[in-house]
DNA sequence: AAAAAGTTGCAAGCTGTTCTCAATACGCTA
DNA sequence: TAGCGTATTGAGAACAGCTTGCAACTTTTT
């Protein structure tokens, strides 16, 4: 019987990614990516959260390293980032198959609802075609005033 | 024939909004106001560039003014504030006539094309209606990866 | 005209993010 | 599998954008 090291691990997506590009995988870069994949891809977190949950769970990585590794994944199209926060950015797993985030958003008190609509992922699908692109995701943001904050 | 004087000026949206709310009309809101109103409704500003423009024409506004009164003018929905840059949000004068901001970015280079669409607009109207939301603004942003950048 | 309330400018402070640089870890090659 | 070149890390300083505290000033009210 082989010895467990007689087998070639497949190198993950993150690990192929990184050596194409004369990157190298290290345990942080594993953690980040790990913590996210762990959570699923509709939740969205701070560079911050990213921080203190990797702490709480006994994994030291440097804040400077956070907002390197963030970065460098959503070049390399693992993460995406969100830029519709108060308090800094944010960022969650990008899902290939479900790439679209519409929100509705009110200006006054910041609560956000998701929903969906196929005219507006049709409509990024066709503007990228138009010009070349190759789509990622799309999002759109509504902005409103939700009728909490509207008489007052 | 009655003197100047004896015509009462009709006050601005922007004095009776403020004066409905017991705030003040100063030369400073006046200033910030008209400067978008002078540029349109296209071009948005950063609150640096609120800051420089109105020094190069001779109107000093403290930067501190400046931030307090775009958040202000924001609130009053005068002006709509774009999440969706780099180094500081950006302002606008809203118009209510074309409030539709449709983007295509690549996420490697940053270049960015406008687009429009009436189903998007139309998603967005939907959304609001449903929640019962009143609707400011609907903005697109499709995140992708342009020819130029694509094969590297 | 005095009091009350809103606004400004300045400077200090805060927050999220990036940078600098020495120390360290990765991965290739021998 | 030891050694070497280079990528990466951690720590803290630096930075940019923005907010706040406060004293001076301006308007409005009485």
């Amino acid at each position: 019987m082989p010895s467990p090291n007689s087998y070639r691990t497949h190198p993950s997506p993150l690990e192929s990614g990184l050596r194409q590009d004369g990157k190298r995988m290290t345990p942080q870069r594993k953690k980040v990516l790990s913590l996210f994949e762990g959570i699923g891809s509709g939740i969205h977190l701070s560079a911050e959260e990213v921080h203190s949950k990797l702490t709480n769970s006994g994994d030291k990585v440097s804040l400077a390293t956070i907002y390197r590794t963030l970065r460098l994944l959503v070049k390399m199209t693992f993460l995406n980032e969100l830029d519709l926060s108060e308090g800094g950015n944010r960022f969650e797993l990008l899902s290939h198959d479900h790439p679209d985030h519409h929100h509705l958003i009110c200006i006054r008190c910041g609560r956000t609802e998701e929903f969906e609509n196929k005219d507006v992922i049709k409509a990024g699908e066709v503007a990228a075609k138009n010009l070349g692109f190759k789509l990622l995701e799309s999002s759109l943001n509504v902005r409103a005033i939700c009728p909490l904050c509207i008489n007052k």
